[in-house]
Parts: structure tokens; sequence; C-alpha cells
DNA sequence: CGAATAGGTTGTTCTAGCACAAACTTAACC
DNA sequence: GGTTAAGTTTGTGCTAGAACAACCTATTCG
């Protein structure tokens, strides 16, 4: 026992992998975990490094890079709470294949790796559960591809916004602001472009009221327009 | 019992999801496959489709490939023979996210997706194999993504080649060949520019004796070259 | 509180690679 | 075996968006 007191059974018993679990295995599972701290811009992971560990994050988020050769950042997904990371471990790899960095302060709760195994054999759901996960990512990283190879940036960097806006926004009175703090070089890093021209980008939908942002900050004001930027096709004439 | 001889064992047993499994395992998940064929341009499945089998490729070669709203076409992956396809059904999905097309004549097995919990619940290699396999689509899918969001279009191109020769290729006098038909619109489909531009660059790179190429065909003679094609970084100067 | 720094905007230039067109070549198929 | 179709090559614009530069504005921190 660390001096650390107990973890309330309630942080996790409603979030999906452990959602159908019983109270006595959601115990088990919180005693073994530890629960760490990190503040905004800490690294998590790294790229490259022994998966060790894998996490839940608890509170606040996380945004997952890989970085180039050439040294450019690309954005691979944001983790929001509730979410399982570093897990790509469990899939047969010993190495993070990128890294993890908290964008604002965040409460992490890790296992040892070997703990995998007995995860998905002893609690049932977990395995589905977490696979359905692993499912969903792959769908959303071949999504990301789909854009990359035929859509113009507009397009892309429209959708972005979309899809932050909907997993992690808080509603105000302008519209659904996006929770965490976003710039524009992060928006370029996530949709394939410069910061310049998402610059320019969110400046031109600002007249046009889609948007309202500032330093680090973005507001969806009119998804609606949003959307029909997003699914603006560039060839088909109407 | 079918009209069909039983299946060989020895036609699976050196996969990797069933080469740790018992003889006995082997031929019951044999007795439990359905044997087909498919003719070249033949759909295995559809993108949408629910997703009520999973196969494995024994022979020919298959392409992955998504469609946009707006018509375009994406190439995800190819599968080669011994590898599995149409697993996302496994993946707490219940339709294909993509369609699978026969390139040449193929020869599959299949189980219906009922049957793979039984699989990876009963045979022991058979999950971690697997889970091994889809951890690897996601490396692969990501690697994509940072190739469109920062390579060029030569690069890309030059990448591709490389991964298909190294995945896919017989070797003749000439050098690497490919070994299933291969046009112009297909590379760029997996690269995300159009068969003019793949067209040019393969014009350049015979005149520099790194490829051979012909109708529906590419032999990569300079693997070294392309290699450094590959990896040239257009923002390091020397 | 005032300098330093991180982030944002906007103008200008320039080019990679897309679009379209037209002609050519190889394979397929009545 | 000649016609049709599928695949390829190459030329000529042309533009989306990158690159660079210069300047502006909000934060942070000594």
């Amino acid at each position: 026992m660390s001096s650390l007191r107990s973890l309330d059974e309630n942080l996790i018993s409603h979030i999906p992998p452990f959602r159908k679990l019983e109270r006595v295995d959601v115990r088990e599972i919180l005693d073994a975990a530890t629960p760490k701290r990190f503040s905004a811009g800490q690294a998590i992971f790294e790229e490259h490094e022994p998966a060790e560990r894998f996490y839940l994050l608890l509170d606040g988020h996380v945004r997952v890079v890989r970085t180039t050769a050439g040294g450019d950042q690309v954005i691979a997904r944001h983790i929001v709470s509730g979410e399982l990371m570093g897990i790509a471990s469990a899939l047969g790899r010993t190495t993070y294949p990128a890294s993890a960095v908290a964008i604002d302060d965040c409460l992490v709760l890790f296992w040892p790796t070997n703990l995998w195994d007995t995860f998905t054999g002893k609690y049932d759901g977990f395995a589905t559960e977490t696979y359905k996960t692993v499912g969903a990512r792959i769908s959303e990283a071949n999504n990301h591809i789909l854009e990359l190879a035929t859509q113009q940036v507009e397009q892309r960097v429209a959708r972005a916004l979309m899809r932050l806006a909907i997993q992690s926004s808080r509603t105000t009175e302008e519209g659904m602001e996006i929770d965490f703090p976003l710039t524009r070089q992060n928006i370029s890093e996530m949709t394939g472009t410069t910061l310049y021209t998402v610059s320019r980008l969110l400046s031109a939908w600002e007249k046009q009221g889609i948007v309202t942002s500032g330093r680090k900050k973005v507001v969806v004001t009119d998804m609606g327009k949003l959307k029909i930027l997003a699914d603006l096709d560039p060839l088909a004439e109407s």
C-alpha cells in the first residue's frame, strides 16, 4: 500500500472498457493503478520508448504526436478524459508508436503493460470494449488518409474543427468553444498544411460568422455552415 | 459435409495466426472454412456491407479500396497471400470499412464472423497473432498519414513502389518486378496524386535507370536509388 | 512594469503538381 | 485480324497553397 488514499470506484466505473465490470473487478483494477499528474506541456510518453505502461486519461487533454525525420510534427489525434492511451503496447508492439503530450494539466492512471493480458483475460467486457476502441481508431486513421488524399485544405480544416467541437467543446453564448488551448500551428499539424493557411481560413470564416477565434482559442459559432464547407465537393458543380 | 475434398492442413499451418496451433486445431479450423475462388476484378466484399465473414487469402492479390462521396478512390492497402482480411468485423464493427477487390485470380478461405470469438477464445496463439496484425495495420495507416501530410509526391510514390517491391515482387534479371498488374492510376490512388504525375515520375526514373515500366507493370531496377528518393528530405540542404 | 516571447495576421512571390487535351500503344475480343 | 477499349505519354496552362517576410498583439516573467 502506498501513502495514496484508495481511488474512488466511481472514477472509472462509467468508462466504456470498465462499464460492464463488477464492482469487485473495478476495485481490483483500481488497486493496481498508479495515479499521476502531468502539467501542461509535459510529455506523458515518447515515441520509440519501450511501452512499459498503458494509461487512462481521467482529466485534461492530450495530444498524440509523431515527428518526421525532417522535423515536421503531425498530430495524430487528441485524447479526452475517459480514453485509454498507450495501448498500442497491447497490440504486439514493444514501443510507443507516437508521443503523448499533456495539453493542459492532466490526471492519469497507469498500469504496467504486463497487466494488459490479465485485464483482457480476466475481465470479460474489457477485451471486446477495448478492441472496439482500436477498431474505431483504425477507421479514424483511414478517414484521415482519405481526407488527406482527396480533399482540399479548406475542407480538411473545416472537418478537423468540426470533430474537435463535437469531441471536446463547451457551449457558451458564442457557440461551441473548443475547451483546450489550440493554436493555428496545432490545427495545421492536424491537417497537413501551414499555420499561415489556417490563419487565413479562420480570418475568412470569422468574417462569414462561422467561427470566432483568438489566441489559442477557437469557437465554432455556426456548425451548419461549417458542415457545408466540410462536405463541399470541389469537383461537383451545382 | 460438402462435396469438396477436405482441405490440406499444410495450406495454413505455416501462416502466422495459425503457426503456433496444434495439428488438431488446424484441422478443426479448416473444417469450418469454406474455400472460394474469385476472378480478377471481382469484389470479395464491399464497403458498408454487413461483415458476415472474415477471409484468409490463400493465393492471389487483393486491393483494399475506399471510395469518397465525390467518387475518388483511395487504395488503403494490398493484401498478399497468407493474410487475413475483413477482420474489422472482429474489432467491434458490424460492417466492412472498405471494399476488397481481387486484382488477379484469387483463392480464399472464409469463415462466418460469429466464429471469430471462438477462434480467439479457443486457439491460443490466434488472438495475440491477429492483434499483432491489427497493430501493424494501425502503424501502417499512421505512417501513411505522416507521408501524406509531410512529403512531396515524388517521395510518396517512391515509398509506395519500394513497399510493393518488398512486399510482393519476383526477382527477374531486370530487377524486382511487382508481381501483380499495377497501373499508373492505381499508384496515384495509393499516393494521393494523379495518374499524370505518376506517369511523368516513372518516365523520369526510367531514364535514370531506377525502374522499368510498361503497361500494368513496374520493375524496380535500382532499389538503392529509389530508397534515396524516398528518404530525400526536400527541406534539408546538403 | 517593461522587456522578451509566443502566437497571430497579412502581403507578396513562386512553384509543385493538378487539369485538360490530344495522340499514341498495347491488349482484348468479336 | 481489325476494331474497340484500356492504359500511357506528353504538352500547355493555371492555381492552390507553400514560403518568406514584416509587422502586430497578447502573455509571461524577471
